[in-house]
RNA sequence: GGUCCGGUAGCUCAGCUGGAUAGAGCAGCAGCCUUCUAAGCUGCGGGUCGUGGGUUCGAAUCCCGCCCGGAUCACCA
């Protein structure tokens, strides 16, 4: 409004003044920075050059000009070194604020689209449990979603299991020789772990029937052939492909634990999917269209009969689409789930949160979709992001140092619940409000931890040190919105009877305070941040935002009373501001996937 | 080797579609709770923005070279 506002006028001076037509983004306008008087900035150096003037003076002529031409909306300007800083009239914050202080979905727009975005995220396998990197995709695509959501897209959240393939088979066999018949339900154990536990046996057996094979004088790769185990497992995944009803049945028991697992993982994550898929399902689609491609002349069919891709001219390599027997892979099967997803949901876009080791697969996705003739390749995107590691290296299961996700809540639950006791201020608490609070706490920390770097780093995590609760972290957050929370209980106990926040605007515009206008104008951006994430399709956005909101937040709450102030106008506009405040910290959080607590 | 991505304070990270004196947090030091939640606030110290060039009124940001680190280049997924 404020930006939009000073773009047109300065446009309208410079067409009216010096005959020049420009567009809006040739006029740079900003919010002023701190350290200057003035509430946005427009830079003119552009504008000047373009019309042979200098800078400070046609910074003054269009300052000038502005004042006069529009008094109503700008009160004062001043200009340093050739920025043009731009006061807007105190009168039109208030005004502002007036507009949205009510307003519980400020900042978010209605979904408004028959087209979705679809997203694709966590897609894990159903051999293992879920580690810290799988965090880092869920939490990503979670936020990613509700930014979406909150910038008007439908948004439809897809998870494509991997289910099958001889990853699988491997814990089915030791399973079935080393298991005596045990069950997650026997031992106790959550399922994905119970599973997980059977594929690192099976790895474990593997590397000694290979140790025993070296050691006999066979080299590595002859071992590797030799293997029994692996053969056996071998032997099992041909059983599954032909139906095998005894292997069918073994696999769907496994994965039905693994599956158990999973969603008490991701229930306490908060995630959800509005569809699930299995590869055991999707895995032969795409055969008929690379079929039509050949026939086509699109594609290649070489002499053994497999067939190929040639995206040379695009600077990438031949890229193989169906083997010379007929079957297919995971490039098959992507394009295959590429084109039913789109026939059945007509996307905007279509977005897939994954490993950047992942980059070249989806440039060649996007080539080979491209190259079969669908234009709508243009929509997908891959949103890749970073490794995360450990100090001494990436996570490696071989030797133990894989940060298991489960385990890892747990002890962030742990923290919260240690760091609350002591400071006591939850003794009234019950027992599920406190679990509910650990939870949220904990699982703040984390994802906040996790979503405020930017996704294509590789970003550190070091279990040692484990994760702050004091700075720029989420509990930090949290706690400025249970802080806030707080003053209005008091309000209300105190007797105050409010029916709308606009009602305790009743500050006269002349009397609005540095700091209260501070705050004002960083509210007045927070429509801006989220279009912004939307865009970008970066939590990270969000993340920034909130956190210097609650800092600037808490230094205005120390220097400023609320409740205690004289000024009953005062004390009505600050409480005001402080549960709009408040709401935009759980706004924001919400966009994060992060729970804001009332009290903490 | 080809392609792609990263390199900012002791550590973890912002800032990167060019703008003012490069910011936070952690760690260290010094202060602030009889007053609305101290998971907070205030202050101090801490920088050749990997490096060399170029473009520009202006470069951490854009372009080129180089150095370092990572990913990837399967009839694996």
């Amino acid at each position: 409004m404020f930006y939009e506002f000073l773009r047109e006028a300065t446009l309208q001076f410079v067409l009216k003044e010096y005959g020049l037509q420009l567009t809006t983004d040739q006029v740079p306008v900003q919010k002023t920075r701190k350290e200057f008087s003035g509430d946005f900035t427009i830079v003119v150096f552009g504008i000047a050059k373009s019309i042979l003037k200098q800078p400070e003076i046609f910074a003054k002529e269009l300052g000038l000009w502005l004042q006069y031409h529009f008094s109503d909306n700008v009160s004062d300007f001043n200009i340093i070194k050739g920025f043009l800083n731009i006061s807007i009239k105190a009168e039109r914050w208030i005004e502002y604020l007036l507009d949205v202080v009510d307003n519980e979905r400020y900042g978010f727009r209605e979904i408004d689209s028959d087209h979705p975005v679809l997203i694709e995220f966590s897609s894990p396998n159903t051999n293992k449990p879920l580690h810290l990197g799988h965090i880092r995709n869920n939490l990503l695509g979670h936020s990613l979603s509700e930014i979406l959501k909150a910038n008007g897209h439908r948004v439809v959240r897809l998870n494509l299991v991997n289910d099958r393939g001889i990853h699988i088979c491997k814990s089915m066999l030791a399973w079935q020789r080393w298991s005596n018949g045990e069950t997650p339900e026997s031992t106790g154990k959550k399922g994905d772990h119970f599973v997980g536990e059977f594929y690192v046996l099976f790895n474990k057996h593997y590397q000694e029937e290979i140790r025993i094979l070296t050691e006999s004088g066979l080299t590595p790769e002859d071992a590797e052939a030799k293997s029994t185990l692996m053969a056996d497992a071998r032997q099992m995944l041909r059983l599954w492909e032909n139906g095998d009803p005894k292997v069918r049945s073994l696999w769907q028991m496994m994965n039905s634990w693994v599956y158990d697992g999973f969603d008490r993982t991701y229930k306490r994550m908060g995630i959800k999917f509005e569809q699930t898929d299995y590869e055991s399902n999707t895995y032969l689609l795409g055969k008929d269209i690379v079929a039509d491609g050949v026939n086509r002349g699109k594609l290649i069919k070489k002499e053994d009969g497999s067939v190929w891709a040639d995206l040379r001219t695009l600077n990438l390599d031949e890229k193989l689409l169906l083997r010379s027997d007929g079957t297919s892979v995971y490039m098959t099967q992507d394009i295959g789930t590429a084109c039913s997803r789109y026939e059945k949901y007509q996307p905007k876009q279509m977005v897939y949160v994954v490993g950047n080791e992942q980059n070249y697969h989806f440039d060649v996705l996007k080539k080979v979709l491209a190259l079969l003739g669908f234009g709508w390749s243009e929509k997908l995107f891959h949103l890749s992001y970073g490794m995360v590691e450990l100090p001494q290296g990436k996570m490696k299961s071989r030797e133990g140092t894989v940060v298991d996700a489960d385990e890892l809540m747990d002890e962030m639950f742990e923290t919260a619940r240690k760091t609350t006791t002591e400071l006591g201020k939850t003794d009234d608490f019950t027992h599920d409000e406190l679990n509910h609070l650990y939870n949220i706490l904990g699982m703040g920390a984390l994802g906040y931890f996790i979503l405020k770097v930017d996704p294509r780093k590789t970003m550190l995590f070091d279990p040692q040190e484990s994760i702050d609760f004091n700075g720029n972290t989420g509990p930090f957050i949290q706690y400025t919105h249970a802080r806030i929370r707080s003053v209005w209980r008091k309000a209300i106990e105190a007797g105050w009877s409010i029916s709308s926040l606009g009602e305790l605007i009743t500050i006269a515009p002349g009397a609005l305070p540095n700091k209260e206008k501070e705050l004002l104008r960083l509210i007045y951006e927070f429509p801006g941040i989220v279009k912004e994430a939307g865009s970008n399709l970066s939590p990270a956005t969000v993340a920034n935002f909130v956190y210097e909101l609650a800092k600037e937040y808490n230094q205005f709450y120390h220097e400023f009373s609320i409740l205690h102030e004289k000024n009953t106008e005062l004390a009505k506009f600050r409480l005001a501001l402080s549960v709009l405040t408040a709401r935009i910290i759980k706004s924001s959080m919400q966009l994060l996937g992060i729970e804001v607590p009332e009290r903490m």
